[in-house]
DNA sequence: CGCAAGTGCTTGCATTTTGCAATCAATGGA
DNA sequence: TCCATTGATTGCAAAATGCAAGCACTTGCG
């Protein structure tokens, strides 16, 4: 079981089939915008996911090429979740997520505003805080 | 039982409650790309989705007020959905997964074609897409 | 009329996934 | 030594999914 099989070819169904379910973007969602690198940083989200969850979740990503895995130096249990460019590349999707349910439904204001303001900043300012993500995920320059 | 709790306000969440599974973007995707609007014609899809998902998806949607369910004037049993604005408005979320997938995925380029349209189509392409759904399903003006 | 094909589902049942609480071994700081 | 912290794992109940059949009804055709 190398590898299995896809339902089809089609881009939005492949899309699906690697996150389309109701966690995978939240800890994506966390690392990008709460700064989460630590198993523990995630399972204390406000949704409360599982451990059992999260711990299949990050080695799916991680399988998946989304999300790298690396010991921290200071202390030897602790790992380190970064976001490879195929994560942050994923910034434009929950950019539009966000945005529709802030059209639909009863979000938060105060979570709602971060993404206010990235619809206010235009186009420049998904790239921003993707060039921002790169430089600290995948180190800087 | 008539409205669950939602798990927190945050949009991304809000979002992933709603369509965050394996099958709800695709009903979508076969209404926004096929031109399906009859139940029959969504379980011929290529991803196989079963008729008990399927009924109790379009159930969801209806109540969500994404999809709306009318009558066919041509034959008492057939039932008839349509978009509403509010499930119009999920064509760039659709098109951001597409994108992203025909980047990382190993898509059918047949069926990646319509994206790389889309995409070469600029921004404009997306809003011409959106007409026209509202044209089709919305009623015309 | 008689009957097959087509309509949107529903029903049972096995399998899989999720949710939840408890637990674990290893580490580091005191 | 003592104990909180680390990233998980385990056991088990509940929910969701997958699959095959069946259902009540309508339409079209002879």
């Amino acid at each position: 079981m190398t590898q299995t099989a896809f339902r089809s070819g089609c881009p939005i169904n492949l899309g699906l089939e690697m996150f389309g379910d109701k966690w995978t973007l939240l800890i994506i969602r966390d690392m990008m915008f709460a700064g989460k690198r630590h198993f523990r940083e995630f399972l204390a989200s406000d949704e409360a996911i599982s451990s059992n969850i999260l711990s299949d979740r990050l080695a799916m990503l991680v399988g998946a090429g989304i999300v790298t895995r690396a010991g921290d130096p200071s202390h030897k249990l602790k790992a380190i979740y970064s976001l490879t460019e195929k994560g942050i590349d994923l910034l434009p999707i929950i950019a539009q997520i966000s945005r529709w349910s802030r059209s639909y439904m009863p979000v938060d204001p105060v979570l709602a505003a971060t993404g206010e303001a990235r619809d206010k900043g235009g186009p420049g300012a998904i790239e921003a805080q993707m060039a921002e993500l790169r430089r600290v995920h995948l180190g800087e320059g």
